[in-house]
DNA sequence: AAATTTCATGTAACCGGTTACACCATAAGA
DNA sequence: TCTTATGGTGTAACCGGTTACATGAAATTT
C-alpha cells in the first residue's frame, strides 16, 4: 500500500501540532478560523484521507455495522438489504455483509470476524434455526461476546428475550390466508411448509391449524408437507399432491421458493392457477405480481423490515438502556382469485 | 465498548512478551511448542479476539474488500453478490457492501469511505454511466486515489484500460437474439432499451442494428425505445407499442426490468406471450423460467460474474504486475418459442 | 488594574497490534 | 574445543489517529 498522508504530514505543513489537525478533523474543539481554513486547504490539496484503523483503534470504537443474512440472492433479503443500506447511508455507517448460506458454521465464522472488527452493532438473521442445541449455545455465546447491540431479524431464536428484533406475524398471516380459503369454500387445503424444528414453520403451521380448527375442518396429514423452504422439495411434493385422486382444491405455500416449486409442478401439468387449483403464497413473486397474473399472496414489506432493523440498532446504540423493542410487522393479504 | 483482552493481557498471564504472543497469533516465527500451547490455551480461555484495527494499522493493510453495486435488490446483483461472497469467504476477506442506488454521488461517498478503510481491493459497478464528464473525472480520480486493485464489473467505463474487468458480451447476445427473431420470420422488431449515453445501451443497440442490417431489414425508429432500465418507462412505452396499428411482431427487452414492463403491458391487454407477440428478454426472470412459461431470454450467469470478479481481484492482489485481464462472458440464448 | 474566564494550541500518553534488532542458549560444524 | 549457525525470546520503535492536561494570550469581570 503506497504511503498515504497522515495528520503528521498535514500538521507539519500547516505549522501546527497534530492535535490541532485532529480537532479540525472532528470539529471537536474550537480552532482559530484562519488556522482551520489553512488546514482544510492543505488536506484538500494533499487529498488527505484519515485512517479508519487508527481512528477506530484510538477511539476504541468503529462505525461499522455487521449484517448476517442467509441468502443474499433471495429477493426477500435483497429488499431487506436495500432497506438497511438506505438508512445506514444516512448515518454514515459502513455495512459489512455476510452471507451465511444458512450454515451455522458460517454464522460462527462471520461473528468471529465481526468481533475482531469491533463492530458497532449487528443485524442478525440466524442461519437455519434447526441447529443443534450445541451450536445454538455456541452462537449465543458468540452473540454475547460480541459486546455490541444486536437486532434479530426475521427469525426468532431462543435468545430472543435479550435482543431487539423485527419479525413478521406469520402466524396471523397464515391464519387469515387459511380463513380466506375456507370462506371461499375450500376445505381440502394443502400446506407447503418446512420441518417443525424451525420457529417460522411452527408459527405458520399454527396459523393454518387454528383457522382449520375454528372452522371445524379436519386436517389431512397427507396434504401437509414438511420439507424446507427451497424450491426443489416443494416442487416434488407438489407433483405428488397434484396427482392425488382426492387432491386439495387449494394450496398454501409458506415462502416464495415453495410457491415457485408449486407453480412449476402446476404448469408442468398444463394446469392453470386459480382455474384448476387455488393458491396463496407467502411473499410476493415480483414477476407474477407485475404481469397481474392473479397470483394471490401474503405481502411482507421486506424493505421496511430492513429499515426497522437498522432503526432499532441505531436507537439502541444511542440509548443502551432503553427497554427492549420487538417490532412485529403485519403482512397484508393480496387476494385476486380463489 | 467494554474492555476486551489484548495481547498484553495474554502476554502477562503467560509470562512472555507481547511479541511472542503476536508470533503465536500469526505463526510468523517459531515459538517453543509448550509456550505456544500455553498461550493458545490462555487465548481460548480468555476468549481473546485480536483487534482488527490495531492489526490493520500496524500492518498498513486490511483484509477488507469493497463492493459497490447499483441495486442490491435487483436479483441480477443479488446473484453476483452471492458469487462474490462464496469466494471471499474462502479467502478470509471481509466484504463491505455499498449500494449506490445508481447515484454517482453515492459512489463518491462510498469510495471515500472505502479509502479511509484502506480496502485491500474494490469490485466496482459504476452508477449510471451517463454521469457528466465532470463526475466521471471525479470518480476516476477517486479510483486512482484508492491505491488498491480494482475490478470493474458489468459496466465498462472509459477508465477501463487501467483496470481488470468482467463483462458480458451484450452486443453479441443482442445480435444473436435479433438474428433468431429474423430467422423465425420476424421483420418488425421492437427494442426496449435505455438512452444511448450508456455504454451498455449502445452495445445492445449495436447488436440489434448489426443483425437488422445484415438481413437488410430497415429499422423503424418508432419501434425503438430509449428510456432507462427500470420497469415503469418500459411499461408505458410497451403500452404504446402494443397499441400501434402496424405494431411489431416481436420485441427485444434489454434487461430484466424492461422485460417485466413489457410483460405487464402485454398481460394487461389480455394478450399472451409468444401467441400474440414474440419476445426475448435479457436476463432470466426466475419465476417465468421455473414455471416453464416459454419465456425466451438471454441467460447471463450473474453468479459466475461475481466469482470472476473476486478471482480477478485476488489474482491482482497476489501479483500486482500481471497484465490486465478482461473477462468477457458469453450470454446464452434460451429460446422456447418465437 | 488585578483576577478570572475563555480561546487556541501544544505536549505526551495511549489505543493494540507488528516487526527489526539484539540477545542468549543450545546444537551443529570445523 | 572453539566457532558458527539456529531457535526462542525480549526490547522498543512504529503505525496514525484521539484526548486529558497544561500553557500562554486575549477577553471579560470585578
Amino acid at each position: 500500500m503506497p504511503k498515504e498522508f497522515t495528520i503528521n504530514d498535514i500538521a507539519r505543513e500547516a505549522g501546527v501540532s497534530k492535535a490541532t489537525v485532529s480537532r479540525v478533523l472532528n470539529e471537536s474543539a474550537s480552532v482559530k478560523p484562519e488556522t482551520k481554513e489553512r488546514i482544510l486547504n492543505i488536506m484538500k490539496e494533499r487529498n488527505f484521507s484519515p485512517s479508519a484503523a487508527a481512528r477506530d483503534l484510538s477511539r476504541q470504537q468503529s462505525n461499522t455495522i455487521g449484517v448476517i443474512v442467509p441468502e443474499v440472492d433471495n429477493p426477500f433479503f435483497g429488499e431487506i438489504l436495500r432497506g438497511i443500506t438506505e438508512i445506514a447511508d444516512q448515518n454514515n455507517y459502513m455495512l459489512v455483509c455476510c452471507n451465511s448460506d444458512d450454515s451455522a458454521e458460517k454464522d460462527k465464522k462471520a461473528l468471529l470476524m465481526l468481533k475482531e472488527h469491533r463492530v458497532r452493532g449487528l443485524i442478525y438473521t440466524p442461519a437455519v434455526d434447526y441447529t443443534t442445541k450445541e451450536q445454538q449455545i455456541t452462537i449465543n455465546k458468540l452473540l454475547r461476546d460480541l459486546n455490541a447491540p444486536i437486532v434479530i431479524m426475521d427469525r426468532p431464536t431462543d435468545s430472543l428475550e435479550q435482543y431487539d428484533g423485527v419479525f413478521f406475524d406469520d402466524e396471523k398471516a397464515m391464519y387469515e390466508a387459511t380463513k380466506a380459503l375456507i370462506q371461499a369454500g375450500h376445505t381440502k387445503i394443502g400446506l407447503l411448509n418446512a420441518t417443525m424444528d424451525r420457529v417460522l414453520a411452527r408459527g405458520r403451521y399454527k396459523g393454518y391449524e387454528r383457522a382449520m380448527n375454528e372452522a371445524g375442518i379436519p386436517m389431512e396429514r397427507r396434504y401437509i408437507f414438511e420439507g424446507d423452504y427451497r424450491m426443489t422439495k416443494a416442487y416434488h411434493f407438489s407433483k405428488k399432491l397434484l396427482s392425488m385422486e382426492d387432491r386439495p382444491t387449494a394450496v398454501l405455500a409458506c415462502n416464495n421458493r415453495t410457491s415457485l416449486g408449486f407453480l412449476k409442478a402446476l404448469y408442468e401439468r398444463g394446469e392453470r392457477l386459480s382455474k384448476d387449483i387455488a393458491c396463496i403464497g407467502l411473499d410476493r413473486i415480483e414477476a407474477f405480481e407485475i404481469i397481474n397474473n392473479k397470483f394471490n399472496y401474503i405481502e411482507r414489506d421486506a424493505n421496511q423490515m430492513g429499515r426497522h432493523a437498522i432503526r432499532l440498532l441505531n436507537d439502541r446504540i444511542a440509548c443502551p438502556q432503553k427497554p427492549l423493542e420487538q417490532v412485529i410487522l403485519t403482512p397484508v393479504l393480496k387476494i385476486h382469485n380463489l
